[in-house]
DNA sequence: TGTACATCAGTGAACGCGCGTTCACTGATGTAC
DNA sequence: TGTACATCAGTGAACGCGCGTTCACTGATGTAC
């Protein structure tokens, strides 16, 4: 998609905007290393030394867009957990495939979140994106161990970590877009239900 | 790690398995994306145009890396399996750990396997290794439903898939060499072992 | 044992390409007065 | 309302670089007889 049309005259008017909406399209053709920021500049109808007015450089631009990601993760993942309603265990499950339906639906972010290897340390709102989505895994397993009795409970990082794991291996193995995805004889998000489910018994939770 | 202390005159001798190294060598160093074919020559110590002599592409080689890095793989699973003994429950830990520190020790050959999003339908080698790898945590995961009575198995391919994303989801996230690697506060051996425990006791198995 | 020859594996020079980055510049916009 | 000026966002040309790939070639090896 280009954003040309909204150019007018010398000066584009929304070029920030624009370079991230185009990073966003290289990225879901290609892969995170598959795009660049000439190629960028390009999609956006501009000058290859245009995009250095907006981001120190191509890293710079990865990392806003995974920001984003996680933001829109996050809002997404909230939604489906709904505080919980009506009873955490269905919430739960509905977390589950709130997750690969972000994964399946927006590959481009959560490749860009994943898979582009940036410096966590060197991006700082990035990083801050990334814990308010895992924030709502936490979260909600915290409501799941609240059900048990305190001496049964096990530790809600541990759990957060449990879940979360669960829902990247099998986004990343079978509900990513590209041709390295593996084949498997059911939907992703059922085979994660189900995973999601089995784990829940064994911590106890009917 | 240089290989020119094996070559001898104009011919090399052994230059496929060279660039082979090579290729190892800049994976670990840089991901998948970040390794050409030309840097793999000069490592080599031979001309740029050498490689074409032993594979057609920059994809074929690194196809023949993953391929191999799934036979290791492979190998590594069944040591660890050890058919089972003592009891399968021990067996499966002990699976679950290798399967990670394959992924820790190995991240070029990981990565390579699992990163690569190399065209599975164009390699067969690649896939038939990578199906060999898989077959043993099928094989293990046959072993533990057969502890069951038979009405309450659950489909052995389910769980040899499940057991394969909880163990993929913990080492992409947080046992890669790599700086995109989430920190935790506890061993990601013992957060799968954890969760491993945890989804035996869910289908059944004490 | 020696010689002629086929085959193979690597050379090195060359090509076109796209990228990242810089630079002095210029057109557009907004604001002070 | 108009003008002067500062600021900003984009230009376009240029640079050096490394890559992938090709080509005719040549040095080394092995084999037939």
């Amino acid at each position: 998609m280009s954003w040309d049309f909204q150019r007018r005259g010398y000066h584009h008017g929304n070029l920030r905007e624009a370079l991230m909406q185009a990073a966003i399209d290289l990225i879901a053709d290609k892969g995170p290393s598959g795009f660049t920021f000439a190629e960028a500049a390009r999609a956006a109808g501009v000058s290859p030394a245009a995009p250095y007015r907006h981001f120190r450089d191509r890293d710079a631009l990865m990392a806003e867009v995974a920001a984003r990601g996680f933001m829109k993760f996050a809002i997404e993942l909230e939604r489906a957990w709904d505080a919980g309603k009506p009873d955490p265990q269905a919430a739960f499950i509905r977390l589950g495939r709130a997750y690969l339906a972000f994964a399946r639906l927006e590959p481009a972010y959560y490749a860009a979140m994943f898979e582009s290897a940036l410096p966590r340390a060197s991006y700082p709102g990035l990083d801050d994106a990334g814990r308010r989505a895992f924030d709502v895994l936490r979260a909600a397993s915290e409501s799941i161990c609240a059900i048990l009795p305190k001496e049964r409970r096990p530790p809600e990082l541990m759990m957060s970590l449990h879940i979360w794991s669960m829902a990247h291996g099998i986004a990343s193995l079978f509900a990513r877009g590209d041709q390295g995805r593996h084949l498997i004889p059911m939907p992703a998000e059922d085979l994660l239900e189900a995973e999601v489910r089995l784990y829940l018994r064994g911590i106890g939770v009917t």
